[in-house]
DNA sequence: ATCCAACGAGACGTATCGTCTTGTCAAGAC
DNA sequence: GTCTTGACAAGACGATACGTCTCGTTGGAT
């Protein structure tokens, strides 16, 4: 915790510094590509660094060398490093409950997906174990996501489309909320018609008062 | 919940059927109690079995023979086997918003309580590798509240507080999911503030077109 | 061309798993 | 009152995965 490998650098707050610069780009991808693969075929509770080593064919070192914990290596699996967080936008045709609906169905249908849906399970139950991760998730992926729905709501709201007084970030949750809890506690199916209704019965909350 | 103990049950799935009339209760308690104290000192990913059973002063078998897992002692723990589904009711002043107020309110303090949080935490990440985990939370524990819910909004829509044609179902996860939301992400606080303006913003999308 | 840290491989000690064995004990059978 | 039975506490056991640590080897930086 306190010392410094490499004299140049006496605040490194981490033990070693590896020298990124060097490192294999080619044992990296096979990392990668052995979790996702023994992800799928095993579940994430018996994914073994020691399984992805070998199935990467790469030591144990490499992986532990620059990753802390096997959440970390399926997240950067998952999630690719060079996506632009404002690059995400909602579509804007001017007809906002339509947007929401395309946009909430799109959500409905990846989390559908066997292939999204294990990891997305995996990664998310870690961080009730793993602060770092939840930290990493929330900033990488989740902020990103919700704030191009504010951006959206936010035009709404200036076309005159939402209440001008309400609270966006409350709205969006209203939104993705009651999608992400059924997914979460598979009480109900997730359907096209679930994402609708959700975005009708939101938004006769959310549009001005006569 | 299908086995017979006695030999007369030769169709019985599983392996062996210890005899529950000879179970010491001393011992149940002990590991319960152990379960939840170490879950509070060392967090559900170190909690061990082996743990449990030094701590309980029990045999490790003993915890092997009536539990499946350590997320089904914890489940165990926490949730008192003998509450009566049917008896849990939202309170019905007649003044619906002031009531679902009242109950979200509870709910943020509970979720916000240290002792609370963290058992249940761990079981909700759980439920992504143990489906039968997951199954019985959601039916001893999710449902019956969800119910009471559903049973406090139609008594609101006899009333002529909510639209007659809205899926109640849905009305209540536009209320739960976003407190739910926040408490998975930890993106904002949960406050009894956020939980008013959840039910006013819900409950706008709720109330009968004029 | 040289250097050197990352690399593949795997040995090492530790921890926990889930099963199995032993002797003790209490409740029901006789 | 004695006998039988099965759960019990304790812990030995082999298996597995952990995270650290050598070993030579190798490929990128200079």
């Amino acid at each position: 915790m306190t010392d410094a490998p490499t004299p140049s650098s006496p605040t490194s707050p981490s033990a070693k510094a590896p020298d990124a610069s060097r490192r294999s780009e080619r044992s990296r991808r096979a990392i990668l590509d052995a979790a996702l693969e023994l992800v799928g075929e095993t579940g994430f509770a018996k994914l073994t660094i020691e399984a992805i080593a070998a199935r990467a064919g790469v030591g144990k070192q490499t992986i532990y060398r620059w990753w802390p914990s096997k959440a970390a290596v399926l997240f950067e699996a998952c999630v690719p490093e060079g996506i632009d967080p404002a690059a995400i936008e909602l579509p804007d045709t001017g007809d906002i409950a339509a947007d929401l609906k395309t946009v909430l169905r799109a959500t409905v249908d990846d989390l559908n997906d066997a292939r999204l849906d294990a990891p997305t399970r995996a990664l998310t139950a870690e961080t009730a174990n793993d602060p770092e991760l939840g930290r990493a998730l929330t900033e990488k992926v989740l902020e990103p996501q919700l704030q191009a729905y504010v951006r959206r709501l936010r035009a709404a709201q200036e076309a005159g489309q939402v209440d001008p007084d309400t609270d966006l970030r409350i709205a969006l949750e209203l939104l993705v909320g009651p999608l992400f809890h059924r997914w979460q506690t598979r009480t109900l199916p997730l359907t096209h018609a679930y994402a609708d209704t959700v975005v009708d019965l939101a938004l006769r909350g959310l549009v001005p008062r006569p």
